[in-house]
RNA sequence: GGAUCAGUAGCUCAGUUGGAUAGAGCAACGGCCUUCUAAGCCGUGGGUCGGGGGUUCGAAUCCCUCCUGGUUCACCA
């Protein structure tokens, strides 16, 4: 039974208006002493031309008031609906209970494909903070469209190719040596870049060497392409390292490499639709008309750009995956890029021009200023992760010394934390990274809500609790058990927000409006030891926040220890 | 200078797409563990919603304008 939509029939029928209007129009009150639903009058004062607050006291006096509504007040312009308690958390607990963990499933995306491009970090420099947000960002959306119906892919398009690794080469050439390389992986390949980009500023002649042999690798030069595929593996293994930690998991790691032999097409297809331009020696696509500045699509030496390998990886995936949706996680700073050539698919008249979504996030720096892997100043990745797990260890220890697997635990709430943080405000906002508040467990964080599913797990081990069969739910009618059961219920519309803004920090936000109303319940109602129908009941709801908890947090790519 | 994002409590942020008294967490202070995990619960203080105009029954939310900060604007990605 949905309240809102059976509210919405009662007024259609006494006001005229479009259910759909009305369900939109429907708001929850801010405070509950103005009850459950409340339907707004300002808006028909025009149709009935007469004051909103007559309108609602008139209306409310027509309703013929069904079993599922317990009173009907009306405030101001407001017609206020206090639904029946025992019919509405029995109806929302059977939900939850009967789904269990499908709970919030939907079919709204069946039979539709949607790529996700996610993480996509540089190879040959090393994970650190600044690549968590895309690649959490991205987790989240995927298992959020997952849940919704949809197929994903996820890929995670790697920066394996570009000048850099010329400048890597000549790096390792001059600075570098087999063993060193082999012993401190990414490591040294990031010395040895660093060292480069010092000498450069002395010797301008590098960076032409550095694109030389960047042009050896497109044209396939087996020392090149050798010396590449050794670096590439190299820094897979380290990040794969990262990923297993993060619980992160990818369908795809076509990097940009991947597309180097199928880029001359593409620049062929452009030639032939009249869109290449030369100016400055280089190839562009002109974008006056879009009010852009040009998208280089060849360098005047003959190199391939980032835009080149995103438009023709584009155009692959759409051939491969066929998505209705593509999109693309990235930070803010990339704006104009995607802009540009999104701009320049359009030109080339492909209508799915629009299915391509740059979804963008707030640049993260540090307290001592602008990540900058060449200058060093970076937090690892795994030096997070590390440092989050042991922190935990630390707390364990000082709260729960007899926890059994203690360090699996420590790993799941340490890492859990970290993604928490990162997936707790709108993606937006400019982050700076602060040790202080990551490594701080308190109030709305991963732990607390961990924590909060570790307690209900508790109850239900200790009282060796099933769910009975016939559940009393009068024995719920409590504000704290109502509060909860208001979220439970609104938690498959927040999955669809999340999905609808590409915004996982609504299903955050939610987990932890749902701690805190069951922390609530917790504290105000014994359970174990009350009245045997009373205890029923209460562990039914037990069950529900559990599980979507759980679910939740699975959402988010956090895992739900049972015990903390 | 153009484009773009942001500006809400000391700090970090929400604010249901224009609605009822602007809400959380952190930090500070004060309570609550012989009872199911105190990583918790309850309470107190703290606001010119960047400024100024406008739109209307009604604005943190929409429009205009100004201010401040971030990012970006040709051969890096």
């Amino acid at each position: 039974m949905n309240f809102k939509l059976e509210i919405a029939y009662l007024l259609q029928q006494v006001t005229g208006v479009q259910q759909q209007e009305i369900v939109n129009a429907i708001e929850m009150p801010p405070n509950k002493h103005m009850g459950d639903f409340a339907y707004p009058c300002f808006k028909l004062a025009k149709q009935f031309k007469k004051a909103p607050a007559l309108i609602a006291q008139e209306l409310s006096e027509k309703i013929v008031k069904p079993d599922f509504i317990e009173e009907i007040k009306v405030q101001n312009a407001y017609i206020n609906f206090f639904v029946s308690k025992s019919v509405y958390v029995k109806e929302v607990l059977e939900q939850v209970l009967c789904q269990n963990e499908k709970y919030g499933n939907s079919t709204v995306g069946e039979g539709k494909t949607i790529v996700i491009d996610y993480s996509s970090p540089n190879i040959a420099k090393p994970f650190h903070v600044g690549h968590l947000r895309s690649t959490v960002i991205g987790n989240a959306l995927y298992q959020i469209f997952e849940t919704l119906g949809y197929h994903c892919e996820g890929i995670n398009h790697l920066g394996d190719w570009g000048t850099q690794f010329g400048k890597l080469i000549v790096a390792y050439q001059k600075w570098g040596s087999k063993e060193a390389v082999e012993q401190y992986g990414i490591q040294e390949l990031m010395r040895i870049y660093v060292k480069f980009h010092e000498e450069a500023e002395k010797d301008a002649t590098l960076e032409d060497e550095a694109r030389s042999w960047f042009v050896k690798m497109q044209n396939g030069e087996q020392e090149a392409l050798s010396l590449w595929k050794w670096f590439y593996n190299i820094s897979i293994k380290e990040f794969n390292r990262v990923y297993d930690m993060l619980g992160v998991h990818f369908d795809a790691y076509t990097g940009e490499s991947f597309y180097n032999d199928k880029m001359a097409a593409v620049v062929e297809e452009l030639e032939q639709k009249n869109l290449l331009k030369q100016s400055e020696g280089a190839m562009i696509v002109d974008l006056e008309e879009e009010k852009m500045p040009p998208c280089l699509i060849i360098r005047k030496d003959g190199g391939t750009l980032y835009a080149t390998r995103d438009i023709t990886a584009a155009l692959y995936r759409k051939n491969t995956y066929h998505f209705d949706k593509c999109i693309y996680l990235t930070a803010l700073d990339q704006n104009l890029h995607f802009s540009q050539w999104f701009a320049v698919i359009k030109k080339m008249g492909y209508d799915w021009w629009k299915d391509l979504i740059h979804v963008p996030f707030g640049l993260v720096s540090l307290d001592s200023g602008k990540l900058s892997t060449r200058h060093g100043n970076v937090v690892l990745m795994e030096e997070l992760l590390n440092q989050a797990i042991l922190e935990t260890q630390k707390i364990i220890e000082q709260k729960n010394p007899d926890l059994p697997n203690k360090k699996e635990i420590a790993q799941q709430v340490g890492i859990g934390a970290v993604i928490f943080n990162d997936l707790y405000n709108s993606r937006i906002k400019d982050v700076v990274f602060s040790w202080e508040r990551m490594l701080n467990f308190d109030g709305e964080t991963g732990p607390y809500v961990q924590y909060t599913h570790a307690r209900a797990c508790s109850i239900l081990r200790k009282g060796e609790c099933s769910l009975a069969q016939n559940i009393d739910y009068s024995k719920l009618t409590d504000d704290a058990s109502m509060e909860v059961c208001k979220l439970l219920e609104q938690f498959p519309k927040k999955i669809q927000e999340a999905a609808d803004k590409l915004e996982p920090f609504i299903v955050t936000r939610q987990l932890v409006s749902l701690s805190q109303a069951f922390n609530k319940f917790y504290h105000d109602n014994v359970i174990l030891t009350s009245e045997e129908q009373t205890k029923q009941a209460r562990i039914a709801l037990v069950i529900a926040v559990k599980t979507v908890l759980k679910k939740g947090l699975a959402l988010l790519g956090i895992k739900a220890p049972e015990q903390m």
